[in-house]
DNA sequence: ACCTGAACACCGTTCAAGT
DNA sequence: ACCTGAACACCGTTCAAGT
């Protein structure tokens, strides 16, 4: 026990991009947006914060990297070998996104900056083309590619931006459902002449499945894009 | 001319939480969301830093307070009088948070944190109350409405925020289609093996009207509605 | 009650100096 | 070529002191 007390061979390991945006995603996910900073990544990565900009040009390139790896790992092993269904496809990749975006919050916001302010980076291409591959083979005819692709992206950015803040706010040990609990309890106490329906609504987010309620908007705008192109099988 | 060199009148004029959140939203539309800071609001106001925390909590209450500001007057005169359908009020709600966000584009990035982090705030029941109400008028069962309006607020909010970015990169002098231009040419240059779509859609997205493809990604929506609750005329 | 402005702790980023 | 760590300019926030 007493035979290695210094983790040398750890520390001499030579700083590189990889190992610095693997600290950053995990310094993310530990403490959120707020969490990443030069010297606590520094700090983590056993060095000074200087020499972090021999291999990252600012902190911005930073995040995008950070953004870039975990959309990579979500959307890994596409549609490949199985005859699936476009539409079951869709659905795989979303709830692909989904699911990372669950596992990282700070994704959402992430990538709702990305998309909008540098769209030609490999992430926004990334997604639109996992989606808009399914979207062609639908049968959507080639003038509609866009917006129908686009109405799926939205909606599952977010909506599992919102899912995700379920778990964020309170402790990882709160009930998943308490969020929503605090949710519901405070739209049931508005003006019932102005928000009827955020009233009524109050009662049908409690307990539910996040990932159905997900579901169930994918089947919409799905159903969406087949009513609009009835070629469609 | 040389009456009165000193403004001193308006300087008098006591600070106040409206006067900060006003200046709030005017540094922001001027210098994004990096230009707003406690200091140069301060100069603004022509006092110092710490005097506004005597109205206003910290900066997390000032960006809420600004958000809110906006969003409120973007869906100020709702239905009321006519006697539109519901879809055109839909229509008309989301083209007042289009517009909104594209003469704000930090409310896009502002809107979906405050959405997810406190939902329970005035912004987000604002914005479902004024979708949710048109839903519900469309004859959607209630065990459907917050699908189909998390579907559609959803979109709105990305695709607007999307947009907004297409002033924002280059100065308001360079020409609207000159950053689609670039997001198309960049797309262009991706690797036809793996990126088919986001190549072929490359063209598209070029000279597009971006207010009729938000809009013919509402319709799409609204299709999907329909098609999932026929009793909808 | 409201405002002032210096001070504190912290941040991204740079850069001369080392190896 | 790569790393160190002090330094710079800036930030949100606090607070004793003023009016």
């Amino acid at each position: 026990m007493a035979t290695r007390t210094r983790r040398s061979e750890r520390r001499e390991e030579p700083l590189s991009r990889e190992r610095i945006v693997g600290a950053a995603v995990a310094l993310l996910d530990a403490a959120g947006e707020g969490g990443l900073t030069f010297r606590a990544l520094a700090e983590r990565l056993a060095t000074g914060p200087g020499a972090i900009y021999w291999h990252v040009a600012n902190k911005s390139e930073l995040l995008d990297a950070a953004t870039e790896a975990v959309v990579a790992a979500a959307l890994a092993g596409g549609p490949a070998e199985s005859a699936d269904s476009p539409q079951e496809e869709i659905r795989a990749v979303a709830l692909g996104l989904f699911d990372a975006i669950d596992d990282h919050p700070w994704l959402a916001t992430q990538l709702a900056a990305q998309m909008s302010h540098s769209p030609w980076q490999s992430v926004t291409p990334r997604i639109l083309e996992s989606i808009g591959q399914q979207v062609r083979a639908l049968g959507v005819p080639e003038g509609s590619w866009f917006t129908a692709t686009s109405a799926l992206v939205h909606y599952i950015l977010g909506a599992a931006g919102q899912n995700a803040a379920n778990g964020r706010v309170l402790g990882p040990d709160a009930d998943r459902g308490q969020f929503l609990d605090t949710v519901s309890r405070a739209w049931e106490e508005l003006d019932p002449d102005d928000y009827p329906f955020t009233r009524a609504v109050a009662d049908q987010i409690r307990g539910h499945d996040d990932r159905a309620q997900f579901l169930a908007g994918i089947a919409l705008i799905l159903a969406g894009i087949t009513a609009v192109h009835p070629l469609t099988t």
